[in-house]
Formats: C-alpha cells, sequence, structure tokens
DNA sequence: TTCGTAGTTCGTAAAATTACGAACAAAGTA
DNA sequence: TACTTTGTTCGTAATTTTACGAACTACGAA
C-alpha cells in the first residue's frame, strides 16, 4: 500500500514521450535525426501549421531538452540536443527492452 | 511549398508517444514489460491515484493498443498487445535510430 | 535610417487531458 | 436473494494543449 512509486526515468521517460507525442514534433524530431539542421523557415513552408503555431512546438521541444536552436540571424537554426536525445534514447531501450533479445514474459 | 506531408509512421509514433507520455501510464507499461500481466486492484494499491483515474489510463493505453484487458471476474487481468507494442518498438526504433551505428550528422 | 525578413510572444478560443467522487454494472459469495 | 468485490462510466472542474492572427523584436540590407 505504498505511493508515489514512480521513479525518477519513468518521469524524465514520460516528459520525452510527450514531448514526441504529436505528429509535427515528431516530424522535426526525425527530420533532425537524419538531417543534422534546419531552419524554422523551412519546415514552415512544408508543414500544414502558421508560423506562430510552428514555434510553439519547437519550443515544446526546446523544454523538453530534444532539441536546441541557435540564433544565425535573421534565422534560427535547430537541431537536436545530443545529450538529451541519447538520455531518451537509452530510456526508451530500457522501458522498450528495445536491445533485448528475450521475449517479453508470456500472460499467464 | 508542399503540406500535409507526414507520414503515416509519423502519426502512429506520435499516438503511441502520447500514450506513453504521463508518468502513470509509463509506470504500467514498463511493469507489463517484466511482469506479463497485471490486476488493475494491484496497480491501484501502489499508485497514488483512485481507481477511476487509474481506469482512464489504462483505457488510454488500451485505446492507443498498446495493452489488453481480459475479464477474470471480478478482476480484470491486463497484459501488452504484443502486436502492436511491437509495431511500436519498430517505430521508435527507426525515429530514434536506435540500431544504428553511425551517429547523428554533426551539426554543420 | 528605414525597410524587409524571420521568429517569438501575446491574446484568445476551442478542445483535450487529468483528476476526483458518486453511481453503476458484473459476477462470485453468503 | 442480498451482499461484496472489482472495475467502468458519468458528471464535473481545473488545467493543459493546440491553433490562429496580430503585434512585437532582432537584425541585416537598401
Amino acid at each position: 500500500m505504498q505511493k508515489e512509486i514512480i521513479t525518477e526515468e519513468q518521469q524524465k521517460a514520460a516528459r520525452y514521450a510527450k514531448a514526441m507525442g504529436h505528429p509535427i514534433r515528431m516530424y522535426v524530431l526525425e527530420l533532425l535525426s537524419k538531417q543534422s539542421c534546419c531552419y524554422s523557415g523551412d519546415l514552415t513552408e512544408d508543414l500544414p501549421i502558421v508560423k506562430s503555431t510552428l514555434s510553439q512546438h519547437l519550443k515544446e521541444l526546446k523544454d523538453a531538452g530534444l532539441i536546441q536552436g541557435e540564433i544565425e540571424a535573421p534565422r534560427v537554426k535547430y537541431c537536436l540536443n545530443r545529450e538529451n536525445w541519447k538520455e531518451a534514447q537509452d530510456l526508451f531501450r530500457k522501458f522498450l527492452k528495445m536491445d533485448s533479445e528475450e521475449p517479453i514474459p508470456k500472460c499467464q
């Protein structure tokens, strides 16, 4: 009957997952995982949302620690936050047992 | 200037990530990934939320396809939905480049 | 200095999420 | 047939999320 048993790692993983939990943000993350960096303006051209909304999504990703922005006036260059990206990878590996050969125990 | 370029896979991955985006749900998923199944009642005892709230979270996970419930009156036994769990693993592997040796391309 | 470009911030509105307790449903037990 | 146990559903409220356009900021270019 103990409470508050949710670990720090579960909190972190949930935080990252939440940031990834939107198609637009998933799109941006996948893009950055393969092309090193991108500019906000290029994204707006491709995505079906206005720039202020995109800015909000990028802020979400920034606040979650998954990406970082760098001013290159007059534009802003975004790339992954490599350190936290790695942490997210590790957490998901652990939670999803992604690197394990053993199957999830069967029901019963 | 094309729009609507978000892929079906990105949608799916975002859907799974969203379901994982809460500490309670992450807790349940991790538990089920290592102990095959659990009963709702046992969870309520451990978690700092009332049963109706837990029921809602379990419904979220069910709706996202990550778990499934089976009635074992008067209780309900939950376990992972193995098929979708695997799909989620595969999607995350892809998006997070989890199985790749090559590093994320450097900025610049 | 004025103008244009690129993004962020603000104000706002609609919708979704999270949480609780009360009421309900299902099924085994006394 | 009641009663108990287990969980879901309903009603509600507070908060967060998502989205838009307008206004603003920063900075380079004319």
